[in-house]
DNA sequence: CCACCAATAGGGCGTATGCGTTACACTGCG
DNA sequence: CGCAGTGTAACGCATACGCCCTATTGGTGG
């Protein structure tokens, strides 16, 4: 059998080296590509590289890894996620990407080799510790997808510190109209002031944007 | 000359293979020990471990990689924090912590090596990119640091979305006080309500506590 | 010892906020 | 078509908040 060919896609030379080493000792394995960012990635497809198997990191220095799946897909190559974050919503967003698995960077070298024996029988490669952390998402799930998009306008500039208003001005509306949409938020959301609707707000954009 | 003796900290075991590879391949130095927490770091040391130069890694799964600086350095050892964290307030801490190098882990290969080599002629390993962020952090000192501790202690009770009367109450103060408190905070900061009081302590846990 | 500041506490005043309620126009869905 | 959901707006009321002010106590520094 031919040796499987891996594409490392990893701003960090040190993840890179060690995942290269750590699949090449394995057997088997041959890394034919290295790729620091979305355009070197893009180029390299481009060159007609061909895979079996592309690891990839979130967090490159000109965007999200996710925004390439796509790309990488499209080529025939399986997709496995290694990255630090490990929050349920960048799990999620990695998912509806169409990864087809989802490694955390504190692996072992052994779960990253299992993890491609995996995906290349076209089954997903995901450990418990990750499906923990999706199941236990889907439970409490976000409160903030409860309001409707004029409320979560409204939620962001009260994060922001604004008056009613203020915010009224910002929007056009009455502040009497501010007023009654942020008492709608707090009913939703089970709160009874601002500063509560403030910080969710600000937590669920650390999460949603990494910061 | 000996071989240069280095022992790897850190929990992820890609980076430490990664680490490990590229220092042997360099020639001169010897990987003398890994460890992936600070427990075992201490036992490591207990058993009269000995090396040349650390490499830490900041977030362990047991505490802060910077908890074990003192008793590296007790034992001769050079100690250079790899880390992802490139916050001022981080690099800081690391630098009064008594490290003698700090490199992100998006370094190459080649600055790692280069550093240990500086610190082991008693030279101090901070890379430009490093430098410059304390620099700049030092311009706009945290204004959150112009709070007493009282004062700071208010605020965080602000920030988790309490009124001043019930903060009154945790702190066995009256109302008066804290609304008198809090007065004072927003003229220090120049805010003009609570909820901007809020967001600056929510993004100050943020950067202290890494999350 | 005096000056200064942080921490505590209170009063007063005007405004902002939170809460309940009502009302109406518009949109989409069964 | 009717009805639910949403966005808009207004009113009154009670309370919280922000912004003045004064005052006492205890510690710190000149």
């Amino acid at each position: 059998m031919d040796a499987i060919q891996v594409l490392i896609i990893d701003d960090h030379p040190l993840i890179r080296l060690g995942v290269k080493r750590s699949l090449e000792s394995s057997g088997g394995m041959q890394v034919v590509g290295e790729c620091a960012d979305l355009a070197s990635t893009r180029k390299w497809l481009d060159l007609n590289g061909k895979a079996h198997v592309a690891i990839l990191d979130r967090s490159l220095p000109d965007g999200d890894g996710l925004e390439i799946v796509e790309a990488l897909k499209a080529a025939g190559i399986k997709v496995i996620v290694l990255t630090v974050e490990d929050d349920d919503v960048e799990i999620r967003a990695a998912i509806e990407a169409g990864v087809d698995g989802y490694l955390l960077k504190s692996s072992d070298t052994d779960q990253i080799i299992h993890a491609i024996g995996v995906v290349l029988q076209d089954a997903g490669a995901f450990p418990p510790q990750v499906l923990k952390k999706i199941y236990r998402g889907n439970q409490n799930d976000n409160p903030i997808s409860r309001l409707s998009a004029r409320e979560l306008e409204i939620a962001e500039y009260v994060a922001q510190g604004y008056s009613n208003k203020v915010i009224g001005a910002k929007l056009n509306l009455s502040d009497n109209t501010v007023r009654n949409h942020l008492a709608n938020i707090m009913q939703k959301l089970d709160f009874h002031n601002r500063v509560q609707v403030a910080t969710l707000v600000l937590q669920h954009l650390r999460k949603a944007r990494r910061i």
